[in-house]
DNA sequence: GAGAACATGTAAGCGGTTACATGATTAT
DNA sequence: ATAATCATGTAACCGCTTACATGTTCTC
């Protein structure tokens, strides 16, 4: 039987602070977002399985000026149910980087076209770069290192893959412009 | 609507030679494996969808000492459909990464256990690094460099991978102990 | 009035894994 | 015998995206 992780990534969210599905998305979306996608067609029925379940509890919560929304707060439930899969080690697969796929393929296509998507590539992780360059500054500036070691370390990680990314990119276009020229 | 990515895959695996469906896995397995994964259980009625579109032919072939095997071709079609593929842009996404969502819920878990983590991961990325020099090696001893340009470039990207992640790793383990001496 | 952001959900339908089922052949 | 490898498939079941559906509030 398959674990389902996306309950796990959201019961890691809430473990932090309680949050509306809306909520979840967007922190997601800018703070693991580069390692890690939930969509809302996952979000909201796996936030009322996980309640069925006991390990979140809601409320709807009245807001000014924005409509009403409903809250998540883990259980200690659900928080044992966290610890646990902490322990299990993670699973490298699955896996699929389509432009590694698409570049093995390369020889039933014109050099141009895998030039083309190396070229693409590598200006989105320049651009990446920076932002995630820009988020360890600011974190850097408002708080002490060891209440974020964990965020940085996900940042690391998005950092060196970038630069490993920026500098195959590179040298992959040298290569295939070299072997055009022949 | 969502591509059907096995399709392709398996499309530009068979515009190299004709392969069985087994023989397919084996080649998955010890070529792209570390950044693409197929089953058996979507293999084979892939190849079915794709022969009732005409994109790959089959013949039952006789073995000696071995079961019959079922031998699929790509048909011209196929290879259009292939070379359109590839033109289209690669997506990045979906993209999930267990290990970096347990580190970034570390702080929800005792921190030998995220050091545990790092360290299996460590140790599993230098064997692969080996592994991947080693092909390296042998592609290197016995042929032209520009027949084997699009495989090296792809086993250039996990060299350059298991760099990075060999460097991560060591690097938040240390940070990860100095916390833990604190 | 239009558009953007806030907010929550459901349904259809394919994607994909795992387990099941079967059987041949070889090597130990 | 029995385990390993070769070989092909199906079925159940969940994962997951996309599209649909609805409604609020704020800003321009």
């Amino acid at each position: 039987m398959k674990e389902n992780k996306s309950q796990f990534a959201l019961l890691g969210l809430l473990a932090d602070r309680a949050m509306s599905g809306y909520e979840i998305q967007k922190i997601i979306n800018n703070s693991i977002g580069f390692f890690w996608q939930e969509s809302f067609g996952q979000i909201y029925p796996n936030l009322k399985k996980m309640e069925e379940k006991g390990w979140a509890g809601s409320v709807q919560i009245e807001q000014e000026g924005r409509p009403d929304k409903k809250v998540f707060k883990i259980t200690k439930s659900g928080r044992e149910e966290l610890a646990a899969w902490l322990k299990r080690p993670p699973e490298k697969f699955p896996l699929r980087l389509e432009i590694l796929l698409k570049l093995f393929f390369g020889n039933h296509a014109k050099p141009e076209i895998s030039i083309q998507h190396l070229e693409s590539e590598l200006s989105n992780e320049v651009k990446m770069l920076e932002v995630y360059k820009n988020i360890k500054k600011e974190i850097g500036k408002c708080s002490h290192e060891s209440q974020n070691l964990y965020s940085l370390i996900t940042l690391d990680y998005g950092i060196g893959l970038a630069e490993h990314n920026i500098a195959w990119c590179k040298k992959s276009i040298q290569k295939l412009k070299k072997e055009l020229s022949k």
